[in-house]
DNA sequence: CTTGACCTTCAAGGGGCTTGAAGGTGTACG
DNA sequence: CGTACACCTTCAAGCCCCTTGAAGGTCAAG
Protein backbone atom coordinates (compact mmCIF):
# COMPACT_ATOMS: atom_id res chain seq x y z
CA UNK A 1 0.00 0.00 0.00
CA UNK A 2 2.69 2.37 1.00
CA UNK A 3 5.10 2.03 -2.32
CA UNK A 4 7.37 4.55 -1.16
CA UNK A 5 7.71 5.62 2.36
CA UNK A 6 9.21 9.32 2.48
CA UNK A 7 12.00 9.80 5.00
CA UNK A 8 11.04 13.39 7.26
CA UNK A 9 13.40 15.72 4.93
CA UNK A 10 12.23 14.24 1.46
CA UNK A 11 8.40 15.10 2.86
CA UNK A 12 9.85 18.23 3.98
CA UNK A 13 11.41 19.25 0.64
CA UNK A 14 8.21 18.67 -1.28
CA UNK A 15 5.79 20.87 1.05
CA UNK A 16 8.45 23.92 1.82
CA UNK A 17 8.80 22.83 5.65
CA UNK A 18 11.95 22.08 7.34
CA UNK A 19 12.24 18.93 9.50
CA UNK A 20 12.16 20.47 13.09
CA UNK A 21 8.99 22.36 11.97
CA UNK A 22 7.88 18.70 11.27
CA UNK A 23 8.58 17.34 14.42
CA UNK A 24 7.24 20.35 16.26
CA UNK A 25 3.81 19.53 14.39
CA UNK A 26 3.98 16.09 15.53
CA UNK A 27 4.98 16.80 19.01
CA UNK A 28 2.09 19.44 19.63
CA UNK A 29 -0.49 16.72 17.81
CA UNK A 30 -1.35 18.42 14.52
CA UNK A 31 0.16 15.56 12.78
CA UNK A 32 0.30 12.21 13.89
CA UNK A 33 3.13 9.55 14.81
CA UNK A 34 4.27 8.19 11.46
CA UNK A 35 5.61 4.90 11.19
CA UNK A 36 9.09 4.16 11.53
CA UNK A 37 12.01 2.53 9.50
CA UNK A 38 13.57 -0.49 11.67
CA UNK A 39 16.24 2.26 12.69
CA UNK A 40 13.74 4.24 14.20
CA UNK A 41 13.54 7.23 11.29
CA UNK A 42 10.23 8.53 10.53
CA UNK A 43 8.57 7.04 7.86
CA UNK A 44 5.87 9.13 6.12
CA UNK A 45 2.88 8.12 3.77
CA UNK A 46 1.47 10.18 1.27
CA UNK A 47 -1.23 10.60 2.75
CA UNK A 48 0.78 12.05 5.88
CA UNK A 49 2.14 14.48 3.19
CA UNK A 50 -1.17 16.16 2.31
CA UNK A 51 -1.95 16.42 5.75
CA UNK A 52 1.24 18.53 6.48
CA UNK A 53 0.45 20.56 2.92
CA UNK A 54 -2.83 21.04 4.82
CA UNK A 55 -1.63 22.54 8.02
CA UNK A 56 1.07 25.12 6.34
CA UNK A 57 -1.91 26.18 3.88
CA UNK A 58 -4.34 26.96 7.25
CA UNK A 59 -0.64 28.41 9.29
CA UNK A 60 -0.43 30.65 6.10
CA UNK A 61 -3.89 32.16 6.39
CA UNK A 62 -2.86 32.86 10.26
CA UNK A 63 -5.05 29.64 11.38
CA UNK A 64 -4.02 28.69 14.75
CA UNK A 65 -2.59 25.32 15.20
CA UNK A 66 -5.04 24.93 18.54
CA UNK A 67 -7.76 25.66 15.45
CA UNK A 68 -5.98 23.60 12.90
CA UNK A 69 -6.00 20.47 15.13
CA UNK A 70 -9.49 21.07 15.91
CA UNK A 71 -10.47 20.95 12.39
CA UNK A 72 -8.48 17.86 11.49
CA UNK A 73 -9.74 16.11 14.42
CA UNK A 74 -13.25 16.84 13.25
CA UNK A 75 -12.39 15.14 10.03
CA UNK A 76 -10.55 12.63 11.59
CA UNK A 77 -13.71 11.94 13.67
CA UNK A 78 -15.79 11.71 10.24
CA UNK A 79 -17.27 14.69 11.02
CA UNK A 80 -17.99 18.12 8.84
CA UNK A 81 -15.33 21.07 9.81
CA UNK A 82 -16.97 23.23 8.00
CA UNK A 83 -19.19 25.62 10.89
CA UNK A 84 -16.07 25.33 12.72
CA UNK A 85 -13.87 26.50 9.44
CA UNK A 86 -16.45 29.33 8.91
CA UNK A 87 -15.49 30.72 12.59
CA UNK A 88 -12.22 30.61 12.14
CA UNK A 89 -12.22 32.50 8.89
CA UNK A 90 -14.47 35.07 10.48
CA UNK A 91 -12.68 35.59 13.36
CA UNK A 92 -9.50 35.41 11.42
CA UNK A 93 -10.79 38.36 9.11
CA UNK A 94 -11.95 40.27 12.10
CA UNK A 95 -8.31 40.14 14.24
CA UNK A 96 -6.27 41.00 10.57
CA UNK A 97 -8.75 43.93 10.03
CA UNK A 98 -7.99 45.24 13.16
CA UNK A 99 -4.71 44.56 13.22
CA UNK A 100 -4.37 46.37 9.94
CA UNK A 101 -6.25 49.75 11.06
CA UNK A 102 -3.79 49.33 14.51
CA UNK A 103 -0.38 49.35 11.92
CA UNK A 104 -1.75 51.70 9.40
CA UNK A 105 -2.11 54.05 12.86
CA UNK A 106 1.41 53.27 13.59
CA UNK A 107 3.04 53.76 10.52
CA UNK A 108 1.39 57.07 10.20
CA UNK A 109 2.62 58.17 13.61
CA UNK A 110 6.26 56.54 12.45
CA UNK A 111 6.40 58.67 9.48
CA UNK A 112 5.61 61.90 11.20
CA UNK A 113 8.28 61.37 13.24
CA UNK A 114 10.09 60.62 10.70
CA UNK A 115 9.82 63.66 9.08
CA UNK A 116 10.33 65.56 12.52
CA UNK A 117 13.70 63.56 12.90
CA UNK A 118 15.16 65.11 9.65
CA UNK A 119 14.89 68.76 10.41
CA UNK A 120 15.41 68.54 14.71
CA UNK A 121 19.12 68.97 15.46
CA UNK A 122 20.71 66.55 17.34
CA UNK A 123 19.78 66.49 21.47
CA UNK A 124 21.82 68.56 23.72
CA UNK A 125 23.74 67.27 26.49
CA UNK A 126 22.78 68.63 29.03
CA UNK A 127 18.70 68.95 27.74
CA UNK A 128 16.18 68.00 29.91
CA UNK A 129 14.01 64.52 28.10
CA UNK A 130 15.43 61.48 26.54
CA UNK A 131 15.06 62.30 23.53
CA UNK A 132 13.29 65.02 21.85
CA UNK A 133 12.30 63.04 18.25
CA UNK A 134 9.92 60.58 20.44
CA UNK A 135 8.71 62.81 23.14
CA UNK A 136 6.56 65.33 21.55
CA UNK A 137 4.18 62.51 21.02
CA UNK A 138 2.99 62.63 24.64
CA UNK A 139 1.83 65.88 24.59
CA UNK A 140 -0.57 64.46 21.41
CA UNK B 1 15.65 65.56 47.31
CA UNK B 2 13.09 62.68 46.81
CA UNK B 3 9.99 64.07 48.31
CA UNK B 4 7.96 61.04 47.88
CA UNK B 5 8.88 58.25 46.61
CA UNK B 6 6.64 56.12 44.99
CA UNK B 7 5.49 52.07 45.59
CA UNK B 8 6.20 50.33 42.43
CA UNK B 9 1.86 49.74 42.65
CA UNK B 10 1.44 53.87 42.29
CA UNK B 11 4.17 54.47 39.72
CA UNK B 12 2.05 51.67 37.62
CA UNK B 13 -0.97 53.97 38.09
CA UNK B 14 0.80 57.09 36.89
CA UNK B 15 2.01 55.30 33.88
CA UNK B 16 -0.20 52.60 33.00
CA UNK B 17 1.57 49.73 33.17
CA UNK B 18 1.32 46.86 35.75
CA UNK B 19 3.73 45.85 38.56
CA UNK B 20 4.94 42.57 37.37
CA UNK B 21 5.97 44.64 33.77
CA UNK B 22 7.88 47.00 35.26
CA UNK B 23 10.01 44.43 37.05
CA UNK B 24 10.24 42.73 33.82
CA UNK B 25 11.78 46.16 32.46
CA UNK B 26 14.12 46.27 35.29
CA UNK B 27 15.23 42.16 34.92
CA UNK B 28 16.30 42.74 31.23
CA UNK B 29 17.91 46.46 31.77
CA UNK B 30 16.03 48.99 30.40
CA UNK B 31 14.93 50.55 33.70
CA UNK B 32 17.78 51.22 36.31
CA UNK B 33 17.49 48.85 40.05
CA UNK B 34 15.30 51.70 42.15
CA UNK B 35 16.18 52.47 45.45
CA UNK B 36 14.52 50.39 48.45
CA UNK B 37 12.66 51.00 51.35
CA UNK B 38 13.73 49.45 54.64
CA UNK B 39 11.52 46.40 53.89
CA UNK B 40 12.65 46.15 51.37
CA UNK B 41 10.11 47.66 48.55
CA UNK B 42 10.92 49.18 45.71
CA UNK B 43 10.87 52.87 45.72
CA UNK B 44 11.33 54.91 42.86
CA UNK B 45 11.70 58.74 42.39
CA UNK B 46 9.86 60.65 39.40
CA UNK B 47 12.69 60.51 37.25
CA UNK B 48 12.32 56.63 37.40
CA UNK B 49 8.97 57.52 36.03
CA UNK B 50 9.77 59.54 33.50
CA UNK B 51 11.72 56.92 31.91
CA UNK B 52 8.99 54.38 32.59
CA UNK B 53 6.91 56.61 30.84
CA UNK B 54 9.44 57.08 27.60
CA UNK B 55 9.74 53.28 27.86
CA UNK B 56 6.30 52.82 27.24
CA UNK B 57 5.93 55.35 24.30
CA UNK B 58 8.85 53.88 22.60
CA UNK B 59 7.05 50.59 22.58
CA UNK B 60 3.87 51.56 21.87
CA UNK B 61 5.40 52.08 18.23
CA UNK B 62 6.60 48.86 17.99
CA UNK B 63 10.13 49.38 19.43
CA UNK B 64 11.83 46.48 20.82
CA UNK B 65 13.36 46.87 24.25
CA UNK B 66 17.26 46.02 22.95
CA UNK B 67 16.91 49.30 20.83
CA UNK B 68 15.20 50.95 23.86
CA UNK B 69 17.95 49.67 26.49
CA UNK B 70 20.30 51.15 23.27
CA UNK B 71 18.70 54.75 23.08
CA UNK B 72 18.68 54.82 26.51
CA UNK B 73 22.24 53.61 27.73
CA UNK B 74 23.80 56.69 24.52
CA UNK B 75 21.23 58.81 26.89
CA UNK B 76 22.56 57.67 30.18
CA UNK B 77 26.86 57.99 28.73
CA UNK B 78 25.62 61.37 27.75
CA UNK B 79 25.39 60.84 23.95
CA UNK B 80 23.21 62.17 21.40
CA UNK B 81 21.17 58.89 20.93
CA UNK B 82 19.46 60.90 17.69
CA UNK B 83 21.24 59.27 14.88
CA UNK B 84 20.01 55.72 16.39
CA UNK B 85 16.76 56.58 17.31
CA UNK B 86 16.40 57.99 13.17
CA UNK B 87 17.72 54.45 12.04
CA UNK B 88 15.52 52.68 14.51
CA UNK B 89 12.56 55.11 12.90
CA UNK B 90 13.61 54.36 9.27
CA UNK B 91 13.79 50.58 9.89
CA UNK B 92 10.47 50.42 12.14
CA UNK B 93 8.93 52.53 9.33
CA UNK B 94 9.92 49.93 6.39
CA UNK B 95 8.93 46.61 9.13
CA UNK B 96 5.60 48.14 9.64
CA UNK B 97 4.72 48.93 5.44
CA UNK B 98 5.92 45.83 5.19
CA UNK B 99 3.71 43.85 7.65
CA UNK B 100 0.62 45.98 6.67
CA UNK B 101 0.92 44.77 2.58
CA UNK B 102 1.17 41.15 4.07
CA UNK B 103 -1.74 41.46 5.52
CA UNK B 104 -3.67 42.95 3.24
CA UNK B 105 -3.46 40.31 1.28
CA UNK B 106 -4.01 37.98 3.86
CA UNK B 107 -7.39 39.40 4.39
CA UNK B 108 -8.71 39.52 0.80
CA UNK B 109 -7.13 35.92 0.58
CA UNK B 110 -9.54 35.27 3.63
CA UNK B 111 -12.57 37.45 2.86
CA UNK B 112 -12.63 35.19 -0.85
CA UNK B 113 -12.57 32.16 1.12
CA UNK B 114 -15.60 33.82 3.86
CA UNK B 115 -17.38 34.09 0.31
CA UNK B 116 -17.07 30.69 -0.93
CA UNK B 117 -17.63 29.27 2.62
CA UNK B 118 -21.35 31.04 2.87
CA UNK B 119 -22.41 29.23 -0.85
CA UNK B 120 -20.48 25.53 -0.46
CA UNK B 121 -22.84 23.18 1.43
CA UNK B 122 -21.14 21.27 3.95
CA UNK B 123 -18.30 18.62 3.36
CA UNK B 124 -19.20 15.34 3.46
CA UNK B 125 -17.65 12.45 5.51
CA UNK B 126 -16.41 10.51 2.04
CA UNK B 127 -14.76 13.52 0.30
CA UNK B 128 -10.96 12.84 -0.51
CA UNK B 129 -9.71 16.69 0.70
CA UNK B 130 -9.55 17.66 4.48
CA UNK B 131 -11.63 20.75 4.05
CA UNK B 132 -13.26 21.92 0.08
CA UNK B 133 -13.39 25.53 1.89
CA UNK B 134 -9.76 26.17 2.14
CA UNK B 135 -7.80 23.76 -0.09
CA UNK B 136 -9.04 25.25 -2.95
CA UNK B 137 -6.18 28.15 -2.65
CA UNK B 138 -3.44 25.37 -3.59
CA UNK B 139 -4.40 25.72 -7.10
CA UNK B 140 -4.93 29.23 -7.50
C1' DC C 1 -5.37 40.87 66.13
C1' DT C 2 -7.08 40.11 62.00
C1' DT C 3 -8.25 41.45 57.46
C1' DG C 4 -6.95 42.98 53.13
C1' DA C 5 -4.21 45.37 49.91
C1' DC C 6 0.06 45.78 48.76
C1' DC C 7 4.87 44.14 48.18
C1' DT C 8 8.82 40.38 47.52
C1' DT C 9 11.11 36.36 44.77
C1' DC C 10 11.41 32.64 41.70
C1' DA C 11 9.47 29.68 38.19
C1' DA C 12 6.71 28.46 34.41
C1' DG C 13 3.59 29.36 30.45
C1' DG C 14 2.38 31.06 25.80
C1' DG C 15 2.95 30.86 20.22
C1' DG C 16 5.41 28.93 16.85
C1' DC C 17 8.99 27.77 15.91
C1' DT C 18 14.55 27.78 15.71
C1' DT C 19 19.03 26.34 17.18
C1' DG C 20 22.32 23.45 19.47
C1' DA C 21 24.45 19.42 21.51
C1' DA C 22 25.43 14.69 21.36
C1' DG C 23 24.97 10.76 19.01
C1' DG C 24 23.10 6.89 15.54
C1' DT C 25 22.38 5.46 10.31
C1' DG C 26 23.13 4.84 5.48
C1' DT C 27 25.56 5.28 1.31
C1' DA C 28 29.27 6.42 -1.86
C1' DC C 29 34.08 6.52 -2.63
C1' DG C 30 39.00 5.18 -2.31
C1' DC D 1 37.32 -2.23 4.87
C1' DG D 2 37.45 2.40 6.52
C1' DT D 3 35.83 6.81 6.42
C1' DA D 4 33.62 10.94 5.03
C1' DC D 5 29.34 13.04 4.71
C1' DA D 6 24.53 13.76 4.65
C1' DC D 7 20.89 12.46 6.93
C1' DC D 8 18.35 10.97 10.97
C1' DT D 9 17.36 10.64 16.36
C1' DT D 10 16.29 12.92 21.12
C1' DC D 11 16.20 16.39 24.52
C1' DA D 12 16.92 21.04 25.94
C1' DA D 13 17.12 25.81 25.59
C1' DG D 14 16.42 30.24 23.22
C1' DC D 15 13.50 33.94 21.04
C1' DC D 16 10.15 38.19 22.19
C1' DC D 17 7.50 40.36 25.66
C1' DC D 18 5.31 39.80 28.85
C1' DT D 19 1.60 37.15 32.02
C1' DT D 20 0.32 34.16 35.69
C1' DG D 21 0.98 31.56 39.82
C1' DA D 22 2.86 30.01 44.18
C1' DA D 23 4.54 31.06 48.63
C1' DG D 24 5.46 34.38 51.61
C1' DG D 25 6.60 39.33 53.90
C1' DT D 26 4.74 44.38 55.15
C1' DC D 27 1.69 47.82 56.53
C1' DA D 28 -2.37 50.65 57.67
C1' DA D 29 -7.19 50.45 59.09
C1' DG D 30 -10.91 48.61 61.97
Amino acid sequence: MELTPLRIGEVGNAVGVDPPTIRYYESVGVLPEPERTSSGYRAYSSADVGRLRFVTLARSLGIGLDDIRQILGLRDRGEAPCAYVRGVLDSQVDAVDERIVQLQALSEELRRLQRAAKTLPDIGAEDPCVCHILEPIAAH
